[in-house]
DNA sequence: CTAATCCTTTAACATATGATAAATAATTAC
DNA sequence: GTAATTATTTATCATATGTTAAAGGATTAG
């Protein structure tokens, strides 16, 4: 939980009974590659933080399997398409290394922001950075070409070759796996 | 100031001493067709509403005007990228029809979320569900064509091709205005 | 009202990526 | 350790979108 603050005192510091009071609603989850920390068709009511590991949120699109977003160590993944809305989602969290996960009970965390106001700016910090994030990766995928997105990635989470398979890289770049492979033998 | 208290009672109904300290760092700005709402450069510090009239946020890519998003009637528009980060904008708020706005200032308004949680809990709420939009968004450009993609806005917006012009809507897209024409003429 | 500017379409050609299929390579299960 | 499965590459052909250029329409300024 140590890291899990760490994180937390980027964006808000938080005083120690808000600290204690998440510690509460907390849970450690560990869980082996190719597991589903969560599966298709529920309302998303979980908030992770990863540890170790390596996680990816997908979806079936006619049949495909397409990787919305990857998440590694030190960060927070969730499905906010159905956290913020309510709705079941059509999404899934697979792990894609052993991994030690840190699961937020995010109906329990929502309650909290009525007692500490602390912990509700917390969490609009972490999402509004989220959302700039995502705004900014529209500009990526529109107007750069698959070769130049594949560059970027690597450059950004150089490890991922890794942790991760081509193929999942292939459909987060909106590219199928042939393209992926004849990008990469271009070099 | 009506109609912005009706769109936020959609989010997070205010108290009327919210209200009140809403309405006074709000200011209403009458605007025409193709002015600068906002220029290049300078950090974001204002979120607008729309009262009446359409909107666009844009930037240039390698000299190219590109447009982020549109802004219709009884909505919020902002550069998150910059009010969130505190960066200056590369982006631009130009004005697509003859319009009437609210500005609202950020800056006080993130004073005012010491005092008042819950319009600190209002904007959380507006922001998460334009995170939700902007995640959906990614889908629609990797796994459409530029003819469906042109087709759901179409649906989505009925009227923006009166309001606003193709070269705009091709950018959106994230295609050439020649691509869009070329889907037009298909019908 | 006219000229100038800006917006939209059309055409011809170039290119990146998709689809399908088959061959290797790597990983997993027993 | 071997067989079975899964992941990756390579090849060929098809197609959507890009690029450039030019012409026709629509709007705007004076």
């Amino acid at each position: 939980m140590t890291l899990l603050f760490q994180y937390f005192s980027k964006y808000n510091p938080l005083s120690k009974e808000a600290e204690n009071a998440i510690t509460e609603i907390c849970s450690i989850v560990k869980i082996k590659k190719n597991q589903e920390l969560q599966t298709f068709g529920h309302t998303c009511k979980t908030i992770y933080y990863i540890n170790k590991g390596t996680a990816r949120i997908y979806y079936y699109k006619d049949g495909i399997d397409i990787t919305e977003s990857f998440a590694f160590e030190n960060n927070i993944i969730a499905r906010v398409e159905s956290l913020f809305t309510g709705n079941p989602s059509r999404k899934a969290i697979q792990i894609l290394e052993d991994s030690e996960i840190v699961a937020i009970n995010a109906t329990q965390l929502f309650k909290l922001y009525d007692t500490y106001p602390e912990i509700e700016r917390l969490f609009r910090k972490i999402f509004e950075v989220a959302y700039v994030d995502t705004v900014n990766r529209i500009e990526g995928i529109q107007f750069h070409s698959a070769e130049e997105r594949y560059n970027a990635l690597i450059s950004e989470e150089p490890n991922i070759l890794k942790k991760v398979p081509l193929k999942h890289i292939a459909s987060y770049l909106g590219i199928t796996q042939v393209s992926l492979s004849r990008i990469r033998a271009i070099k």
